[in-house]
RNA sequence: UGGGCUGUCGCCAAGCGGUAAGGCACUGGAUUUUGAUUCCAGCAUACCUAGGUUCGAAUCCUAGCAGCCCAGCCA
């Protein structure tokens, strides 16, 4: 083992221990969301933890609908789920899984509880079952129905099944513990009466099996060997595992828990990321400001960064809450190596070149990516106007500036270095245009004179430059932690997160570009045509994010 | 105050009795036709606290403290 070596992370130890001494022969996982909502950022990381598992494990892993409350899902959402897994980069073992798929053979099973004097059907209503389950600190007590004979009970739930009781009537019940300290053994309900038609099973059922009860032995069925899952079911293990011994099933499943994933400055409840699309504070799930894997994939994200940024963060059983810097490095990280440059001026101001003839047009050489020869080259028209951005231009400036000062030299990215002469401004003192002479024979070379330019600006020519609407997408909220505490996440939107920019000018290669290809602007950031509103005839750029500012940072104070 | 889990740099996170990996962020400096990238350097005498065991403890023991989860016929 070298020391480069990447350290295992808890559950790849537990895997590889398994493998070793022939507890599995094959790691076989499961990504089981429930269809009531689009899958969002801590999704994201439980989908590369069980199929990322299977993969380095030469295992399969499959997609199974946790679909046992009819009355919150939707085939909406297992529609979007299928899409968002895919576009991870997975595929999952077979055709997709539904809980509901196995709820015969959950029926069966509940059958054989209570033929085994192990459940009972209870009257209790919700709320004296409540009463009768005790409280953190005080043992519960027995329900009065908890002795039915068998005969009784079967009748019983037969008529659950049947119909014949109202929602709420009676539930079927496990007969554990009433005193266990783990409330999750205090004779819970598996199947309660639900008068709802299911997505998948129509109306064939009333009666439907609750999550602890149908989770485990999906895994069984499936022949899951890891079940992994988030702390908060750590208190159900002893209940998962209660089933597994308890039934005939036809495998041993175990099921371990790791810590969601939490990143500040957003929200990842899909109770608050419905609540955001239901009341229009964003424009839709896939609005490119949500953490919703289909909010990111039109803003712009790379399967690929989302991925290492998972890994990045790693798998433990720590609630920690991880730095959205983390998640914004692996995205520049990714489009750095992989996206073509290219230059688009978003605040244009014009700049006449008076030394340039009116009537040429040259073509000068753009490299689209300064370590990457392979990216090629494009061209790039040059003209006695071109459009730079009005922050790279002021009329007096201290050395820190790099950009073109009034009297002062600028390099065009790929081309000439110019000079300033002269602000053209309106009535009111803004500046409304530049005029400037070519510096000669400083394509690709310094100039004679040896005075250099103090730095590099991006421009484009403005007799061929495109039209195009820029969205700058930003945080959706302003604080850390918008949700903790007893805050309402809602006060703390970010009235900025999205700034739309129209009349922006882009050089006339992103015109006929391909509608999924995403572009560094230089000096600007890493932008992709937006998947919803882009036309050919209405150029839309998202921003993915912006590139890393050290200057603007400094220069704030 | 019952049960379960967790506490190592600002944020993630290695470490599994032999003398604190790595990443993000940050700070210097070098290169640069992107104030980007890349590069190089810096960044915990210290591991929740207090005792103890040991030649030696982040790692073992004891006692505390702090945080999170559980009283749905939600998942």
């Amino acid at each position: 083992m070298s020391e480069t070596t990447k350290p295992l992370n808890f559950i790849e130890r537990i895997v590889e221990d398994d493998l070793s001494n022939g507890k599995v022969t094959q790691v076989h996982t499961r990504f089981p969301p429930e269809p009531n909502g689009y899958l969002h950022l801590g999704h994201a990381k439980s989908i590369w933890l069980n199929f990322g598992l299977a993969q380095r494990y030469g295992g399969v892993c499959n997609l199974r609908m946790d679909d046992t409350n009819p009355a919150k899902e939707d085939e909406e959402y297992v529609e979007s789920i299928q899409r968002d897994v895919q576009w991870l980069g997975y595929q999952w073992e077979g055709k997709v899984r539904y809980a509901s798929d196995y709820f015969d053979q959950l029926y069966a099973w509940a059958l054989y509880l209570i033929n085994h004097g192990k459940a009972y059907v209870c009257d209790l209503s919700a709320e004296e079952m409540r009463q009768y389950r005790g409280t953190l600190t005080e043992v519960g007590k027995d329900s009065p129905y908890r002795n039915r004979t068998v005969e009784e009970n079967l009748a019983l739930f037969e008529k659950m099944r049947s119909g014949e009781f109202e929602e709420g009537a009676c539930a079927l019940r496990v007969k554990i513990d009433m005193a266990s300290p783990n409330i999750n053994l205090r004779d819970p309900v598996i199947y309660r009466i639900k008068k709802a038609s299911h997505h998948q099973t129509g109306d064939k059922w009333c009666i439907y099996p609750s999550y602890d009860y149908a989770h485990g032995q999906s895994d069984a069925i499936e022949g899951i060997t890891h079940s992994i899952c988030t702390l908060e079911f750590e208190d159900h293990r002893p209940l998962y595992e209660w089933f597994i011994a308890n039934l005939p099933v036809p495998a041993t499943p175990h099921q371990y828990e790791f810590s969601r994933l939490n990143v500040n400055y957003t929200v990842t409840s899909k109770r608050k990321l419905k609540q955001l699309v239901d009341e229009k504070h964003v424009d839709g799930w896939d609005d490119p400001r949500m953490p919703t894997i289909a909010g990111m994939r039109r803003r712009g994200f790379t399967p690929k960064a989302l991925r290492d940024f998972c890994e990045m963060a790693g798998v433990t059983k720590v609630e920690g809450v991880v730095d959205i810097s983390m998640l914004e490095h692996a995205i520049r990280e990714d489009l750095n190596t992989n996206a073509p440059r290219a230059m688009c001026v978003l605040q244009p101001l014009k700049v006449v070149l008076l030394n340039y003839p009116d009537t040429k047009t040259e073509t000068v050489l753009g490299h689209n990516h300064p370590q990457n020869e392979a990216f090629g080259t494009r061209t790039l028209p040059f003209s006695r106007e071109i459009w730079i951005e009005q922050d790279d231009f002021r009329e007096e400036a201290n050395k820190q500036f790099k950009r073109l000062v009034l009297g002062k030299r600028v390099r065009l990215r790929s081309a000439y270095i110019i000079e300033a002469v002269k602000a053209i401004k309106d009535e009111q003192g803004n500046i409304v245009e530049v005029h400037a002479n070519v510096i000669e024979d400083t394509l690709g070379k310094d100039p004679a004179d040896g005075v250099k330019a103090k730095g590099v600006i991006h421009w484009v020519d403005a007799r061929s430059s495109v039209d195009c609407e820029v969205r700058l997408y930003d945080r959706l909220f302003t604080d850390v932690a918008p949700d903790a505490g007893g805050k309402n996440f809602l006060d703390y939107m970010n009235p900025n997160s999205l700034v739309i920019l129209r009349g922006c000018k882009a050089e006339v290669n992103l015109a006929h570009s391909d509608k999924d290809t995403r572009y560094q602007f230089e000096r600007q950031g890493y932008f992709i045509q937006d998947a919803q509103d882009s036309t050919p005839d209405h150029l839309v750029f998202n921003r993915v994010i912006s590139l890393k500012d050290t200057w603007e940072k400094s220069a704030e104070a």
